[in-house]
DNA sequence: GCATTAACCACAG
DNA sequence: CTGTGGTTAATGC
């Protein structure tokens, strides 16, 4: 990790909905609680079990969030998307992440203090009202997931998994994954082996073309009947 | 019964 | 880390 400081929340091109309710003396309170940090590759930003101090800001690049379960070691709960904070969970009532979260790809992270955040949602109603606003989507999410993971079969998650990448990540039908095939399988809740063969079976079957890790979606059509349909 | 789905294991590159 | 094949168990016609 390099750090990469000494930029003024005041000038920043990449705020949040939430940070842009701060007045000017606000964000000059942000800038001394905030520290802006470039990671490169995959980094391990907040470790689960570790003590929590700090919301997280994902200025740009991808994250995941992942956490360990009863049985399998690892499971990716979501992938973050730029303008999204990590961390915030634990922002009252707890003391230690109760998750991990990993970056994908090179990324800038804004590590902001627990008690600048407290403080804003204290005084500031319209940075509290933005804060929740982005906390209900995100919570919505997770239902939406469930409901999916629930209700699908392994090859229904694994196109939506990859519609989410082309649709929502990438804006494009030809894309390289950030994930290993173990990643994928975390993420669609499968074995390996599961993620592996179905992936394969979509390209035997023309629905995409594979190369490693790069994904071109062929049949856009089949894709989301399979996602559809489970 | 028979087919489908998916996990687990072993093993190879 | 990836990919493949065999086996097994559960579930649904």
């Amino acid at each position: 990790m390099s750090e990469k400081n000494m930029i003024e929340c005041t000038n920043c091109n990449f705020r949040s909905k939430v940070t842009n309710t701060l007045s000017q003396q606000e964000l000059q309170a942000l800038s001394r609680s905030c520290l802006s940090v470039n990671a490169v590759g995959r980094e391990k930003i907040l470790r689960e079990g570790a003590p929590a101090t700090h919301v997280i800001y994902l200025k740009s690049g991808l994250a995941k969030i992942h956490k360990t379960g009863p049985q399998r070691e690892d499971q990716i709960l979501k992938i973050v998307m730029p303008g999204n904070y990590i961390g915030i969970q634990t922002l009252f009532t707890k003391k230690s992440n109760l998750y991990s979260a990993t970056t994908l790809e090179g990324s800038t992270l804004c590590y902001i203090d627990f008690n600048f955040f407290r403080e804003m949602i204290r005084t500031n109603p319209r940075f509290a009202y933005e804060l929740i606003a982005l906390i209900s989507d995100d919570e919505l999410g997770y239902f939406e997931r469930m409901i999916n993971h629930s209700q699908k079969q392994s090859s229904g998650r694994l196109a939506d998994t990859l519609l989410f990448f082309a649709n929502d990540v990438y804006h494009s039908d030809s894309f390289t994954l950030p994930l290993s095939r173990n990643d994928l399988s975390a993420i669609i809740c499968s074995s390996r082996e599961t993620a592996i063969r179905t992936l394969s079976d979509f390209h035997k079957s023309e629905i995409i073309l594979l190369d490693g890790k790069h994904v071109t979606i062929l049949d856009r059509e089949k894709l989301a009947k399979i996602s559809k349909k489970g």
